[in-house]
DNA sequence: CGTGAAGTTGAGTATGCTCAACGGTGGTGG
DNA sequence: CCACCACCGTTGAGCATACTCAACTTCACG
């Protein structure tokens, strides 16, 4: 499953990982974090400056290339992360290679609490992209000591089941049309969210992934890129880019209307 | 969506259901939770006698019929609640009907716990259940003061989370045999861990709520019950029951083997 | 330019859906 | 008490959406 696709970054995706990367691996000095932009979305928004303090000394980064695992399924849960820079893939795998990617993983997003002692899916880099290491043991302990953080974490696993509710739907009672339109207006959301452009929206993954994550072949999801085009719902622009030339009609089409 | 679909309780059921709607509702003596059989497997597990009395001058009990509804998608989420007897079912719609049950829940379960301010999805009773109503905003005053429960609560959430990526992987990549067998081996671990048969494993939701569950039709669900009947592997038994004939096939089956 | 991977398009197929008829079962009312 | 009725479940025939297999194009990069 490890391919060894490289993509070329955009310049703000560049500029992003050079402003992760720039915090120190195994930093023994206070936070890096301070200069963190996307603090506010994931689980250290809302620390006070000493706990933040706290927090920095168990961190460290990682640092992964298109296509580089993080663990797989089954691998001993000893790291949680945060994502900071690029974009990352969780999924699960069958037995015979049929691969159901369950989620993409942006700026801000939390992965690795398992809570059995092994990882439930295997995660992996789609661009180029850093992240917060926290060993687990550690930040179950300063958890225990924050109970800000731990309803934070609360609150995003809610969000995360809702989110996970809405692609069962898709999976289980939407059409190739519906299913690439909801994928692209919530990728759209998500990159605004981020403060990143929502219209012109990246699609830093190839076909083949979204494919894996809506269900779909790679074909399939080709021939319905072609489908939303021709219908004039989207334009697809260069370096992955893509308009969505009719928002109400594809918002309209991902609703089943 | 509300049917009015009346299905007879078994013995081991009515029983269950007695106990649970001993407890009077709107109690305003001390906790009837004492008596509670599935106190164990819900948030209460773990609280002191102290928590639990506080606990329970905020509960109170709400029965449901088969087909009756408990909440709908976009209602003000006012209540959480937690199962104590009988089969729920939480589902999601589209405009045109189609529908997509995104979980069953046993007692013991938990749901409602939604991060806006409206349910993400729709309940409704499959059989006749009773469950514990926890008023939110009171809950989440009483969760900050015993981080244990919501410490448990996070546990849940994640749990249900590894669930629903087990449940994507099923609706995006398994063929309908394989989505059966996976379905019916989950029924009968869940039954088992609850202290119920596994083996013959009572069955209580209609072929056309397991359809909406496994992104099939009704006569899918039904042509693969016979199929699965046919080669072997599951007997049909009277009341709902179906006996896991050949375990082990069924879990090949299941994981695509 | 040459190369290899990603993406697109085409033709034929299969899995599961639609529409339809039929059978069984429990509840109700004559 | 029995007959009828509604609903659930089963089965069949035909169909459609998405898959498989394959060829071809585009693009990034050496």
């Amino acid at each position: 499953m490890v391919t060894t696709r490289q993509r070329f970054l955009d310049g703000a995706e560049r500029q992003e990982l050079a402003e992760a990367v720039r915090r120190p691996a195994n930093a023994d000095l206070p936070a890096p974090c301070s200069a963190c932009t996307v603090r506010q979305l994931t689980i250290c928004g809302g620390l006070t400056a000493g706990e933040m303090q706290e927090l920095a000394t168990i961190i460290s980064n990682v640092e992964l290339y298109p296509g580089q695992a993080l663990f797989q399924e089954g691998d001993t849960a000893t790291n949680a992360y945060s994502v900071t820079a690029g974009t990352v893939k969780i999924y699960k795998l069958l037995p015979d290679g049929r691969c159901q990617v369950t989620g993409f993983l942006f700026p801000g997003d939390f992965l690795g609490l398992a809570n059995n002692e092994s990882y439930a899916y295997s995660a992996e880099a789609v661009s180029h992209a850093v992240l917060c290491t926290y060993p687990r043991r550690r930040l179950e302990r300063l958890l225990e000591r924050f109970p800000d953080m731990e309803r934070r974490l609360l609150g995003m696993a809610n969000h995360e089941l809702a989110v996970a509710q809405e692609q069962m739907l898709l999976l289980g009672r939407k059409t190739a049309k519906e299913r690439l339109a909801s994928f692209l207006l919530t990728l759209s959301r998500n990159a605004a969210r981020r403060g990143q452009s929502g219209d012109p929206v990246l699609v830093p993954m190839s076909r083949s992934d979204i494919g894996d994550y809506l269900g779909l072949t790679t074909e399939t999801v080709s021939r319905t890129f072609t489908q939303l085009r021709k219908s004039g719902l989207i334009r697809i622009e260069s370096g992955g880019r893509v308009a969505l030339a009719d928002k109400i009609g594809l918002e309209n089409l991902a609703e089943g209307c």
